[in-house]
RNA sequence: GCCUCUGUAGCUCAGUUGGUAGAGCAGGGGACUGAAAAUCCCCGUGUCGUUGGUUCGAUUCCGACCGGAGGCA
């Protein structure tokens, strides 16, 4: 049931390096729309080059949200991004703007689409104390969240650190199970959103764009960039300098090496995109090595305005 | 030209005392509710260089040929 009440909503995603910002852009620039970022990396400032971010001439005039605000020092979350998401899509929305969500972190747009709730159940400090304790003994920590939460630990591998931590994190903070809390957590949702999903119906094309896209990277200046960002202090050991691009430089001393687990880290990581894309429902995919760019314009707006 | 070594998965290589083969990497599939560009799980058939021979049976032994590496001239 359609729901009339609900927020129009255009989400733009897909792995690596498919072109969604300029395709993005272009359709913002059809409909009056504005851009809020879904890109985990994107959110933090002084980031442009190593996560591709749009550049203010890319951007046309567009507005964009939630790229490039936040210190790469600061924690973020699903929760965070999900609380400031809504809030930038009511805003764009009540100015009679059309709202695009444009980005590649699955589980952000998930969660935003999803209407999932999150509720106070974290607590950081209590979660590396436990981090600590599956560090010391994973087995018997895994054991742990076996009494406490069977449910949940037949879900996760023992293996699964962060998972079996957060679990145990969930619990202790709360007297609640992980189990419990998801089964409240979903709500419906506050948007009516159209997917637009852009892929390579051929793997190879898009390991080519990849491994093309990681040299225009370091050829704009990767490299400077994260010698600035240290400069101004950034922490080596922060999530945003785990972000692909950036832990390779820092970590490998070997330049062209360094370069060769960028590109196949990406690789990697869009296959995890398609994966995460995949089970989502109501997605219209556009594979841009069968579309021109006006065919795919084209075919973006036909389903905007089905 | 002669001699030696070598040719096995996309790559690097192991192995079969003759019964058609297995590791690492690459790659593929999957999970995903507060670090998600993170974290984790599963997946190994390939004319064993080509072609003859020996053999019940050859990728394995023998010969020739074709690649590659090295040595002697």
């Amino acid at each position: 049931m359609e729901n009339v009440s609900k927020i129009p909503l255009i989400v733009i995603t897909g792995p690596t390096a498919t072109g969604k910002t300029a395709l993005s852009i272009a359709l913002c620039k059809a409909f009056g729309g504005e851009v809020v970022g879904a890109d985990s990396m994107q959110i933090y400032k002084g980031m442009t080059i190593g996560t591709a971010a749009p550049t203010q001439e890319e951007m046309q005039g567009v507005p964009h949200h939630l790229i490039g605000f936040l210190s790469p020092n600061m924690n973020f979350s699903v929760a965070d991004y999900v609380l400031k998401a809504k809030e930038v899509i009511k805003e764009i929305n009540s100015r009679g703007k059309l709202p695009f969500l444009v980005g590649g972190t699955g589980l952000y747009i998930r969660s935003l689409l999803q209407g999932i709730k999150f509720e106070e159940n974290s607590d950081r400090e209590l979660r590396e104390e436990i981090q600590k304790r599956f560090e010391a003994n994973p087995e018997k920590t895994y054991e742990e969240l076996q009494k406490i939460d069977f449910e949940a630990a037949e879900k996760i591998h023992k293996n699964d650190e962060k998972r079996v931590v957060r679990a145990l994190e969930i619990f202790y903070k709360t007297g609640i199970t992980k189990t419990e809390f998801d089964k409240k957590s979903k709500r419906d949702s506050e948007f009516s959103a159209k997917i637009i999903a852009l892929s390579y119906k051929n793997r190879s094309t898009l390991y080519d764009k990849i491994d093309l896209r990681v040299d225009n990277i370091i050829n704009a200046g990767l490299e400077d960039e994260i010698g600035r960002l240290l400069c101004e202090g950034v922490d080596r050991e922060s999530t945003a300098m785990q972000a692909i691009g950036y832990k390779e430089i820092l970590n490998e001393p070997d330049r062209k090496t360094g370069i060769e687990k960028i590109k196949q880290a990406s690789r990697r990581y869009a296959k995890r995109q398609l994966t995460f894309l995949r089970t989502e429902s109501d997605v219209n995919w556009l594979f841009v090595d069968e579309l021109s760019p006006s065919e795919l314009l084209e075919e973006a707006r036909k389903i905007i305005e089905r």
